[in-house]
DNA sequence: GCATGTGAATGGATTCACAGCT
DNA sequence: AGCTGTGAATCCATTCACATGC
C-alpha cells in the first residue's frame, strides 16, 4: 500500500510478469491514441484473452494504481509502467553480426525506437565494415567494441551471429563492459553472472508449429 | 489460454517440456558429431543447467528411451525426438513480409533447413516482386498464396510484416489453407480456432533487459 | 553400482471470490 | 452499483527421493 512495498515487490516479479507488462503498455499506446481516458481490467482481459485478477496482480506490483469503481487511468498508468520498465530514457545497443538478422534488428522499428538506440552493427567481415545499414547504423569491426561500448554508454548487446561464433562474441561483449546480452544464436552460453542474459530461440517455435502439426495428423489433438 | 497444450496419444505435453525438447534434440546432433553414443540425464541436465529428474521426465513422455543403469543411446534418442517432433519430414512455410525481417528468416539456417523447407516469399511492394532472397527464394505476390499453398502444400505460415498489416495479412494466410502460423508482428490478433497460433514478441525481450537495468540502477536487483 | 522412470512433495503462477473503496 | 486489490484456492511445472531394472 505505501511506498516501502514498491520496493521490497519490485525483485520479485517474475520475467512472466514483465512480459505481460510490456504487452499492456502496448495495448495503453494504443487506447491513448483513441483518446480512451480510463480502461478497467476486464476490459484489458477481453483484449488479450487473460484473466482480470491476473492483470491487477501485474498491475498491483508497484503499488496501487487504479481507482475502485473506475479503472485505471490510460496515460498515467502507460508513464506509470514506461517508467518502471526502464524505458523512461533511451538505453544504448549494439548489434553483434551484421548479417540478415543483424541488420533486420538494425533497422526493426521496435528495437530502434522509443527507450532504445542502436548505436552500431559488429561485424568480422571487411568487406561490410564501413557501410550503413539501411537507418544508418553504422558497422565497425569488434576491434572499436570496447570503445563504444565506454564512449556511448551501451548497455545492452545483441548477439545475431552463427552458433559456432557465438561463445566468443559473447565473450567479447561482456569484456567490453556492457550489462545484458540479448543472444539469438541457438547454443548454450558459458555465462558471466555478472551480465544479465536472455536467449531467444527462433528454431524452437517453428518445432513447436511442427509438433503441432504431427498430433493433427495423427488425429490425436 | 486453451491453445497452450498439445495432445498426443500417451499424454498431454507443455508448450515448455516441447520447447525443451528441441533444445536437446540440438544438443543430441552435436554429441552425435562427436561419436559420442550415450548420454546420461545428468549430463544433458549439466549442460543446460537443468535438473535431471526434468529432463527424464521430459523424454518419458512418449514411452521409456533410456536403459536404466546406462543412460540414453544419442542416435536413436535423436531419431526418436525427430520423429516425435514432427521434422522426420520436411514440412513447408511460407512468409509473409519480404522486408528486413522476413529476408533475414527466410535465409535463417535454422528455418530453411533440417525439417523445414521455405516455398516462397509474399509482399505487396511490386518492386520486390519477382525478385529473389540471397539463398533463392522468391518473391511473389498475396495473389499467389491461395495456389502456392495448394501446389506446394504449405502447412507453416509467418507473419514478418508490419503491426498494421498483420491482421490482414493473417486473414489471408488462414484463408489460403494453411495449419500453423508464427507470428512475429506485435499485435494481438482475432484468430480463427482451427489453426495454431504461435507469436513470438520481439521487443519483449529487450524491455525485459531493460527493466533488468533498471533494477540494478536503483539498487533492488 | 548406476541411471532411469515416477509417485510424492514442493514451489510458482493463475484464478477465484470477496472485502473495501469510490 | 462498479471495479480494484488481495488472501485463499487451484492448477501446473519442477524437484525430490526412491523403487525398479540393467
Amino acid at each position: 500500500m505505501t511506498q516501502n512495498r514498491i520496493q521490497t515487490d519490485r525483485d520479485v516479479v517474475s520475467e512472466l510478469t514483465t512480459g505481460r507488462l510490456s504487452v499492456y503498455l502496448r495495448c495503453l499506446s494504443y487506447l491513448q491514441s483513441l483518446h480512451q481516458e480510463t480502461v478497467s481490467s476486464a476490459e484489458l482481459a477481453a483484449r488479450f484473452h487473460l484473466n482480470s485478477a491476473q492483470i491487477r496482480k501485474d498491475l498491483a506490483c508497484f503499488g496501487e494504481f487504479g481507482t475502485r469503481g473506475v479503472g485505471y487511468n490510460v496515460s498515467q498508468l502507460k508513464e506509470h509502467l514506461i517508467r518502471e520498465l526502464g524505458i523512461d530514457r533511451s538505453r544504448k545497443v549494439i548489434i553483434a553480426g551484421a548479417g540478415n538478422l543483424g541488420m533486420a534488428l538494425a533497422d526493426y522499428r521496435g528495437f530502434n525506437d522509443n527507450g532504445f538506440h542502436i548505436a552500431a552493427l559488429l561485424d568480422v567481415d571487411p568487406a561490410k565494415i564501413g557501410r550503413i545499414s539501411r537507418t544508418g547504423i553504422p558497422v565497425l569491426p569488434y576491434s572499436d567494441v570496447k570503445r563504444i561500448v565506454e564512449e556511448q554508454n551501451v548497455e545492452i548487446g545483441i548477439i545475431a551471429v552463427p552458433a559456432d561464433a557465438a561463445q566468443d562474441v559473447y565473450d567479447a561483449l561482456v569484456a567490453s563492459g556492457l550489462s545484458a546480452i540479448l543472444n539469438f544464436a541457438p547454443v548454450q552460453l558459458r555465462t558471466n553472472e555478472k551480465v544479465k542474459l536472455k536467449s531467444v530461440d527462433l528454431r524452437i517455435n517453428l518445432e513447436l508449429l511442427s509438433f503441432y502439426l504431427k498430433g493433427v495428423e495423427d488425429g490425436t489433438a
